[in-house]
Formats: structure tokens, C-alpha cells, sequence
DNA sequence: CCGCGGGCCTGCGCGC
DNA sequence: TGCGCGCAGGCCCGCG
């Protein structure tokens, strides 16, 4: 499911649930996620309370007041719910219950079990290994530009497409968004990557973070249930141009939506307005 | 070093 | 209605 705007719909619908709450409790009923849920996990968290939260590409950092951060990575189906009272009866895949001093209960749920929860001192996040080879986030204007990406693409043998999906590349683009920041650009997703002029790098750039940020919003936008309902953030309202609308009309000019698989993945585009 | 394909899991929707 | 199949938004790893 998620990827850059959902993780930050997430953060920003549990950060005022959460911050500066005190843990009082922590259950963990499966360990067995992407990677297992580190033994230490409920003692570290309990008595102590939630001082920061922020995200890194697709990972969302929940600092402790112990100074350890718990490092989350929703994978392909992880959720976290925040929940008035801990519910008498769990979801299937409810797989950890944090309880709040408020009573309320932060939930993670996570079907697919590609997530993983994992611990690290919170001045040490920056080096952890799977942090640290992260490419810069598509909303730092300082170190993502069009000139970075022409550099960045010269040695590239493939296609635009997968490599917007590589997150050491630029850190957050999942599957549906590289479809739609192409289609936005113009740009077919076919392309070699070292054949992008600079002007169509930095129209992809704008339109990176034009689609993310729009997501964003409307995510926000559904915010407010982030308690008591599923937390699931509001993405799912947000219309795509072409992911998913095989064989649909382009909004563009009326032409028929084409997918197709590159990498392995399914790729959606419109022949007529990207080029 | 790079790019690709398989694997990890469960759920869902489709066609029969 | 039931069943089997293919597919799903991420990531790591091994292979060539």
C-alpha cells in the first residue's frame, strides 16, 4: 500500500494521538514480520513516551523519550490505527497493541506481514544501514533537482520507470506514483533514462512532487478519523489519471489507457500525451 | 557494479 | 456458491 504520502498521512494522523504519551503497556502478538520484532521491543517501550515523529522516504521514525527510536516500515499492507480504548476483540493481524496512559491504544496491523518494526538509538538513525543509502527525499528542493537526476541517470541502462521505483535513486516513489508523476511529466515510462533531457527532468521533478503532494492533501483530508476508525488514511478518494485505469480514457485527450509490465510490474500510460 | 527475477505472505476479484 | 488462479501499492537477495 504505501508509499511516500500514505507514510505521511500516517505520521501526521498519529503524531497529535501520540505525542507525548506516555507508553503503559505493549503486546506483541506475532514477531515473525519482514523482520522479527527485535525481543528487547516491549520492555524498551514501556514506561517511556513518544517525543518526535517524522518520516524518511517510506519509513516513519517514532522517537522515545529514552532516546531510542522505533524504526517502522509499512510494507505492502502494515496499518496503524489509533483506538479510543484497547478494543475487547482484535482484527485479524492486529500483530502489536502499544496502550497509551490516555487509555487509547496505537494498533499495528499488517496482513501481508512485509512491514517490520525495528529499534535504534534515536542519534543514530542517519547511519542505520537501511537509512543511510536512501536517495534524498522528492521534497528537498536543495539535493532533488533536475540536475541531480541528469547526473544521477547518465550511467543508467534501463527505463525511467523502474528506476524512479529504486530508493537510493529518490526516497518514496512506490508503483502508483511512478505511473502517475510519468503521466503528469509527459513522459513515457519506456524511456530510457539517460536519453531525459534536462528540461524533461526538470519537468519530472515538478511533477514528482506535484502528484505526491496532492496525494498528501487529500489523505489530510480524512485525517480526523485516524481514531476509532481503521486508519486507513484517505488515499483511496484520491483519483489517479492513469494507474488502474487500463483501457479507461485519458483525461488527457481521450485515447485509451495502456498497461503493460516493466520489471515485473504493472505500468500505466497514455502513448498520445507522453512521449 | 548493474539489472532482473524470484521470494516473502495473505486477501481479493475474476472466470469457470 | 465454490474453487483455483493471478494479481497486489515493497523490499531483499542471488544470479548472470
Amino acid at each position: 500500500m504505501p508509499e511516500l504520502p500514505e507514510v505521511e498521512t500516517t505520521k501526521r494522523g498519529l503524531e497529535p494521538h501520540l505525542n507525548q504519551q506516555r507508553i503503559d503497556a505493549v503486546e506483541v502478538y506475532r514477531r515473525d514480520l519482514r523482520w522479527p520484532i527485535p525481543d528487547e521491543f516491549e520492555e524498551v517501550l514501556t514506561g517511556n513516551w513518544f517525543v518526535g515523529f517524522k518520516r524518511i522516504g517510506k519509513y516513519l521514525i517514532m522517537d522515545l523519550s529514552n532516546g531510542v527510536s522505533i524504526i517502522a516500515h509499512l510494507g505492502m499492507s502494515g496499518t496503524f490505527r489509533v483506538e479510543h480504548t484497547v478494543p475487547e476483540i482484535l482484527r485479524k493481524h492486529d500483530h502489536v497493541v502499544i496502550v497509551l496512559e490516555s487509555g487509547a491504544a496505537l494498533i499495528y496491523r499488517d496482513p501481508r506481514r512485509f512491514g517490520f518494526l525495528l529499534l535504534e538509538e534515536s542519534r543514530s538513525i542517519r547511519s542505520h544501514p537501511r537509512i543511510k543509502v536512501m536517495g534524498p527525499d522528492p521534497f528537498d528542493s536543495e539535493s532533488f533537482t533536475a540536475e541531480y537526476l541528469l547526473d544521477s541517470l547518465r550511467k543508467k541502462k534501463s527505463q525511467i520507470k523502474p528506476i524512479l521505483l529504486d530508493q537510493h535513486l529518490v526516497a518514496g516513489i512506490g508503483n502508483i506514483y511512478a505511473s502517475e508523476a510519468l503521466f503528469t511529466a509527459g513522459i513515457r515510462p519506456d524511456r530510457l533514462a539517460l536519453s531525459l533531457s534536462l528540461h524533461e527532468l526538470q519537468k519530472l521533478v515538478i511533477s514528482i512532487r506535484s502528484v505526491l503532494q496532492l496525494a498528501i492533501n487529500s489523505g489530510g483530508s480524512t485525517l480526523r478519523d485516524f481514531t476509532g476508525g481503521d486508519g486507513k488514511p484517505g488515499y483511496f478518494q484520491h483519483a489517479f489519471q492513469v494507474y488502474g485505469r487500463e483501457g479507461g480514457l485519458c483525461v488527457g485527450c481521450g485515447q485509451a489507457v495502456d498497461k503493460f509490465v516493466m520489471a515485473g510490474r504493472a505500468t500505466y500510460c497514455c502513448y498520445t500525451c507522453q512521449s
